[in-house]
RNA sequence: CGGGGUGUAGUGUAGUGGUAGCACGAGUCCUUUGGGAGGAUUUAUCCCGAGUUCGAAUCUCGGCACCCCGACCA
């Protein structure tokens, strides 16, 4: 049974839909501003949002690894980067002895000084790498609930490849693979890969901005093409050409940042000593990427979009669970015990199900069950004992049907698009 | 970091100087059981500190926290 209770009221202390959906449906809880801890059903859709990104990072080629959170001032004094005027969201601490440390807010030192002992030779090109990671950045300002925070997960994925060409052909295989994630969890049609002001070795570097009213930026995006322009870039003529679209064509709209890709080129590489020997045995800079999707924030613009007055509306790649069993069996053993045997039936069918089975008023369960936001709920109540007949809700479209007991128990993931 | 606002039971709130109240939740008992049900009863160092006052949740000063707008977001 769940430990965490849903509330009847907003907290006081978010005005952000994502939050106050995600408190009130006892998936997140606000430790501080901007920072926040995952309860059972909030680390279930997160996991499921990193297994698609883990998914599409390994189609990729990606190998997966965890880099720490304490990090090595030396590094960041070598590429010039741990100076709180370089870098002004710094979490700094220190060691027993008093020498510096600071908590990572991006990881480009770490991983660009560990592949130098592992990268040598052009035959060790390319290589892709990314984790899961925790990164801390000391925000003025946290907002829009898991939108922005202080701490947060992040994939981050670096690519080392011997040129600019070897470089360019992974960009556009991982902007696929990006395309592809966002799609799988449902924002695929209002997710536009964006211009955006730039990296240090390409005039812009590219967003996936979400439409969406909570975000943060500006873009003007061209729904034909399927690509916008951030305001940040909005007036620099040059744009245009590079993105090939037309100014006229494009619309102004609110948009959230779901994920970046940047063309780091030798910057890191130069500084931090990751070079490799080429053909001709000489020693080059490895030519660097780096591309990042914050899966918390991902699950607060999906929670935000997909939602409506009544609570969440999970899609069902990232739904904490498949269905929602919810039992009215009050003091009725017979009710009892059918959905009891239900249950164990689903789940060992491979169901993940979320079971009600408290004792509490029809009304309370429903309206938590739509606060959850799980996309199937299956009510058992006397009817389905008598009648053998089981009711399926679909929490999206709130369409309501009566199916056999077989087929309850047919809606295993493989099955699952049968529209019910 | 600039500007504005708010801190009162677990949650949401009322209370502008004189006995801290309401709703929900939670505990116990009875009834109830297909869209947050009814009755009885229990549930608070009013964010912290200092000050003004016979008396402070209320006024003053300082601090802290939280929200919103803006700036920032490598």
């Amino acid at each position: 049974m769940l430990f965490t209770k849903t509330r009847r009221e907003a907290p006081s202390d978010e005005q952000s839909k994502n939050a106050v959906l995600l408190i009130r449906a006892g998936y997140i809880h606000k430790e501080i501003a901007g920072v926040y801890s995952y309860l059972p059903l909030g680390l279930r859709v997160l996991n499921n949002i990193i297994g698609i990104i883990r998914e599409e990072m390994n189609t990729l080629g990606g190998q997966e690894v965890f880099l720490t959170t304490l990090q090595d001032p030396n590094k960041w004094k070598t590429s010039g980067r741990w100076d709180d005027d370089v870098i002004d969201i710094w979490f700094k601490t220190k060691l027993k002895n008093g020498g510096p440390l600071g908590l990572a807010n991006t990881h480009e030192e770490a991983i660009t000084s560990l592949m130098s002992e592992h990268i040598a030779s052009y035959k060790d090109l390319p290589r892709y790498v990314y984790q899961f990671q925790n990164k801390f950045r000391n925000e003025t300002r946290a907002k829009s609930g898991i939108m922005r925070t202080r701490e947060f997960i992040m994939k981050d994925l670096y690519s080392f490849s011997a040129d600019k060409a070897q470089h360019e052909e992974f960009y556009e295989r991982a902007t696929q693979a990006y395309e592809r994630i966002f799609s799988r969890v449902d924002i695929g049609e209002r997710t536009y890969r964006t211009f955006a002001s730039g990296g240090s070795f390409s005039k812009y570097s590219h967003e996936f901005q979400t439409l969406c009213d909570a975000g943060e930026d500006t873009i003007f995006f061209d729904k034909e093409k399927k690509l916008a322009i951030n305001k940040e870039v909005y007036n620099d003529e040059d744009v245009y050409k590079t993105a090939g679209v037309h100014k006229e064509n494009l619309n102004e709209a609110r948009a959230a940042e779901v994920g970046n890709i940047f063309n780091l080129g030798t910057k890191f590489s130069e500084v931090l000593g990751l070079h490799y020997t080429n053909e001709r045995g000489e020693q080059v800079p490895v030519y660097m990427g780096s591309y990042g999707i914050g899966p918390a924030r991902l699950m607060g613009v999906i929670a935000e979009i997909f939602s409506d007055d009544k609570g969440l509306v999970w899609p069902e790649a990232i739904a904490p669970f498949d269905v929602h069993l919810v039992s009215l069996a009050g003091n009725n053993e017979r009710i009892r015990e059918y959905a009891d045997l239900l249950y164990e039936e689903m789940v060992t069918k491979g169901i993940s199900v979320l079971y009600d089975d408290r004792n509490v008023r029809a009304g309370e369960k429903f309206t938590d069950s739509d606060l959850l936001g799980i996309p199937r709920r299956i009510i058992i109540g006397k009817d389905a004992v008598d009648t053998e007949m089981i009711e399926i809700v679909n929490r999206a479209t709130g369409e309501t049907m009566r199916i056999t007991r077989e087929a309850v128990l047919a809606l295993a993931r493989d099955d699952k698009k049968n529209n019910l």
